[in-house]
DNA sequence: CCGGACGCTGAGAGCGCACTGAGACTCCCG
DNA sequence: CGGGAGTCTCAGTGCGCTCTCAGCGTCCGG
């Protein structure tokens, strides 16, 4: 597999021996790795979501792994976790599982499935990682500096056209519901009717045809939006069919 | 947890007890269950994409549940995979999650830790959802993008028409009611009759006719419809399981 | 072979969706 | 205080979609 940056592993284990040995391991698999040694402190390290995984000892000093994870799932930390243990319990197991645990590890584990757990817990968040800018053909929404352009030539959004923008790219290759809309730009109160989105969706569109762009966001009627370009449409399309078939 | 609509799980095992005492269980936990015996069947029904879970034993007849998950892994279906095992090999541990697993079960397994596990995905995996893709023989719904084609060929649906054969596609192989279809198409409130239901089904069959996919969705006298193909027929009958067209 | 229940279909009324221009309102800046 | 930018509602338009109704075909038990 290939990163553009390098996965960050936040190792929690009370030993030192062990701290060090998976911080080895784990780093000649290419990965960086950052430790806590005691629950407070692991907590305060996981709030940052600045990880890609997290690996959890149970048994902590100040805050044990349950609660940890518990406290980071309630503040919305969503960051992969998996939990590690001494204890063969299946009880401990389940708990840890229904407070939100990605994997369950019981001591002594093998560094082989140590690192296959991780690899599998990264595989399926590469989607998420490191999205700092999204292109979709020549329109680029760079999220640093909320700023878009067109072949090079800037857009100017307002900050709402913006967020509009900013949602649909995020997700291109998928439709986007107005309400889903409403919920990620407008907030959960929804102060604004449906028709705002069509609005503001409408001034978005002319300003990109006014660049040339147009097409680039979609009416899917009776669903919602869609971003997309036709290179996309293609790559997506060509996934998974089993007989090569195409989308036109 | 509450969910919308049952999370469907697919048991894959060659021995007749192990499926039986599968699905009774996961039933009482509120799961729809289907299950195949061999690994070509398992290959065959996985492949439609309309399950939440795989639960799938590494020994089987036909295709091993590796070459099972690397196939349906190739063929670019997602759907969250618990491998099971009765050997407790690392290495066979570490083989199955590079490959796309999601979790590993040594036999025996207590039921409790394997239903927390199956929950951990469906729970993980429920924002997914729309990314997968609904595949029966050349018909193929992607529901990102909400589209639907028959060998290649987009089919222009109404948003109501494609509501229904998402619901149809998404439980292949199990009749669905005509009052599942207006709860979940139409809504609680159900402002439609069961006319609508056959009326929209005519609508649909008439579109999937004139690409030559007669077929697709069949009636099932007193019962309600079924979204299947002669494939899965075959590969659903095989397992022994009435998979709900015999409920009486 | 008959009758009733079930399922399918053609026609059509009307409503809802998507889009638009105009304008009210707020906020900020000079 | 005037002007401009930005946000959002409102009302109107065209069109496609939704769903009901009524009639007819089909299946099945007796």
């Amino acid at each position: 597999m290939l990163w553009d940056v390098r996965p960050r592993v936040l190792v929690v284990d009370d030993e030192i021996g062990v701290r060090r040995a998976l911080k080895r391991g784990l780093s000649a698999e290419g990965m960086e790795v950052v430790t806590a040694a005691d629950g407070p402190n692991a907590l305060r390290v996981a709030l940052t979501g600045a990880f890609d995984v997290v690996l959890l000892d149970i048994m902590l000093p100040g805050l044990s792994g349950y609660r940890v994870l518990q406290r980071m799932r309630a503040e919305g930390v969503r960051t992969p976790v998996l939990m590690v243990s001494a204890k063969d319990g299946e009880v401990d197991q389940a708990d840890g599982l229904d407070l939100g645990a990605d994997g369950y590890l019981v001591k002594p584990f093998s560094f082989v499935v140590l690192v296959a757990q991780v690899r599998a817990l990264l595989r399926r968040n590469s989607a998420d990682l490191a999205r700092r800018r999204l292109k979709l053909g020549e329109l680029v929404v760079d999220r640093a500096l909320r700023e878009v352009s067109w072949a090079g030539e800037p857009v100017s959004l307002s900050p709402r056209e913006y967020a509009v923008l900013d949602v649909l790219a995020s997700r291109a290759g998928s439709v986007v519901t107005k309400d889903e809309l409403l919920r990620t730009v407008w907030g959960d109160e929804q102060a604004a009717t449906r028709n705002a989105v069509e609005v503001y969706v409408g001034y978005l569109r002319r300003k990109l045809d006014a660049m040339g762009a147009g097409e680039v966001v979609r009416t899917v009627r009776g669903h919602g939006y869609l971003a997309s370009t036709p290179d996309l449409d293609a790559a997506l399309g060509a996934a998974g069919t089993s007989a090569g078939t195409r989308r036109r």
